[in-house]
DNA sequence: AACTATTTATAAGA
DNA sequence: TTCTTATAAATAGTT
């Protein structure tokens, strides 16, 4: 929207580049928080300005809750599991776990380097 | 946008509300993406949809990557330090643990039920 | 930070 | 349900 259209190509001037991010990092929170009151619902946004400072939003539950219910699902993160997971341990060049616990309830994810959720 | 405001309040009819959130889901990736190409960084997109499902975005980087990137700056997430940590641990009823290794470096989070970093 | 022409998103309707 | 269209919103360039 605007005087031009948008060219998808990212923007050289670093004070352009830092100028368009804040306006449209706000736009995104805005239109997160009505789908998350609309709807009902969790969404989480994590995002790097281009100076590296790091920016969260989380509607309704805390920006690790919504995480952690999103790793108890049967949802985009844990369906990578691959066909042959102990293979796939062999191969890992870093590894990330998350682990979850509360009173009532346990519950963890490792991912490789290829983001595929890996058994542990 | 369109022939009406847009009123903030839960739309109620169960088809309705999945209907908005399919489209608005896409804008915000569309939206996401943009800034993510145009500013070139990263963005983290995590959202449950009205009847649970979970739908992650994420630009450039796998979704995990930039969960992991975030962990190591100081930033938003890990800013949350309480004034005295070993208070809070007493007082967890959950408890998020995020760990990363990769070949040469090593980095961890704790999180406790308020979102609050644990030390440990 | 404010303005405004224009593009873009989208709420209803077909 | 997919397409259309009038209108709300966002926003690029400008001041």
């Amino acid at each position: 929207m605007g005087r031009n259209k948008i060219v998808m190509k990212k923007i050289e001037d670093p004070g352009a580049r830092q100028q368009f991010y804040s306006k449209r990092k706000g736009s995104i929170v805005k239109k997160s928080n009505e789908l998350g009151v609309l709807c009902d619902t969790d969404i989480a946004l994590l995002m790097f300005s281009p100076t590296g400072e790091v920016t969260t939003y989380s509607s309704g539950e805390s920006f690790e809750d919504i995480m952690i219910n999103a790793m108890k699902q049967p949802d985009e993160l844990n369906r990578r599991s691959t066909p042959n997971p102990d293979e796939e341990v062999l191969n890992f060049t870093h590894l990330l776990l998350i682990v979850g616990v509360s009173s009532d309830d346990f519950y963890f994810a490792a991912f490789d380097a290829e983001s595929r959720a890996i058994k542990i």
